[in-house]
DNA sequence: TTCATTAATAAACACGCTGTTCATTGTGGA
DNA sequence: TCCACAATGAACAGCGTGTTTATTAATGAA
């Protein structure tokens, strides 16, 4: 499998025409939106035939799913080679060392280094869902650790709170969180914002407003 | 203004055509997602000729955005009828108060009411981020609410968190518990999502994990 | 360097959807 | 009743799509 992918790759002229139809489409979407977008706008700035395009991709859409995937890809690479999350063998970090979750700080990093693509990711703009895709990635990151952490469900108490509820609040939250960051400029640095996170996650709205009423 | 709009009331057939023609986009929505319908689908599906469709709406994208825009003002006037959030004179209530607030399990019950127009929405699929406008009611609603009860900047502390984080924070992670509670085949009823979202929200994920490592 | 392979290309094509115009018919409300 | 105006169908130009075909040019292997 890896023989064919580099064997695909040989031709320069390949990597060359598709690094340029990447880079034209993300530019163009930031510039006149998704939908605003034509094949031919597209080969046009990446100063190409038309008919080049469609040897390689089947759609606009089609471009657009494999670049997020790509981005998608370096990033559960970096988390997982942190080995905190999803490492084969790795051992289950404590609460403790959660809260200074590496995880969390490297999606801020990875975004904001990335930042033009992530807001056409996350902006929800596309035809297809491409948000769904990151927010499946880290849902499954967050259920492989809190699946070891969760509380079971209290003895006579209330149902507490399902594994896979948690675990999309968790991504759902850390995800809206990097769009308003995003948008508005990357006002504060990525440590900051893991931080803050990690506040209004582990510790909620609690701890950060006053309790004495009016 | 009004008279205007109850002017162009006045007529039955204006009315029945516009309810027709959003029927019929939601229905065709849910079966072939918003890119796949067509104009020539819409008024086919309504029962009328293609050019009634032009005579009301400017675009495809047009009849989608005014569709949701009565759903919006629909939850709002429910959530300000509440008094608790935006209304004029209302007292602003206690961070208890709040704890158990209404808004929340209104937007639920109005989520699973309109259930399939919502997932349409938040989906996110549409051309124009109707999700956004959704993210911003609340935001709004989250910021008159916060704004009274936000703890100041702590004097040799840590920076804390702006508000605009904050009520963002707030708005994402309501709509993606919201989000994934409709995917999921509204599995819990409007109460207990609602309770699971103030504990998670206000007490956050260490009230949910056992926090004594492994 | 040579040469077979194959990527890139331009031109042309059929197709489907869009948004508009226009003349005609039908309906609601005063 | 009667008139303003909503609904209609036909026709049209324009644009983007995705495909085919024949030709040119670059690449990597020998």
């Amino acid at each position: 499998m890896e023989d064919l992918i580099a064997d695909k790759k040989t031709d320069r002229r390949i990597h060359r025409t598709k690094r340029m139809l990447k880079e034209a489409l993300f530019a163009l979407i930031l510039e006149k939106g998704y939908d605003g977008v034509t094949v031919e706008d597209i080969t046009q700035k990446a100063d190409l035939g038309r008919t080049t395009f469609y040897l390689h991709y089947r759609d606009k859409e089609d471009l657009l799913l494999k670049s997020i995937d790509a981005i998608a890809d370096d990033l559960l690479g970096q988390i997982s080679r942190t080995n905190l999350l999803g490492g084969e063998a790795a051992p289950v970090p404590s609460f403790i060392e959660m809260q200074h979750m590496n995880p969390v700080l490297l999606v801020f990093q990875h975004a904001g280094e990335n930042a033009s693509l992530y807001q056409i990711i996350l902006r929800g703009g596309s035809a297809t869902s491409a948000a769904g895709r990151f927010r499946e990635i880290i849902s499954m990151a967050a259920t492989s650790f809190f699946g070891t952490t969760l509380k079971p469900p209290a003895p006579g108490q209330q149902p507490g709170v399902p594994l896979d509820v948690l675990a999309n609040y968790f991504a759902g939250s850390l995800l809206s969180l990097v769009t308003w960051w995003l948008e508005n400029g990357m006002p504060y640095p990525p440590q900051q914002m893991a931080s803050i996170f990690r506040q209004l996650f582990f510790q909620g709205a609690q701890s950060v407003v006053n309790t004495q009423g009016t």
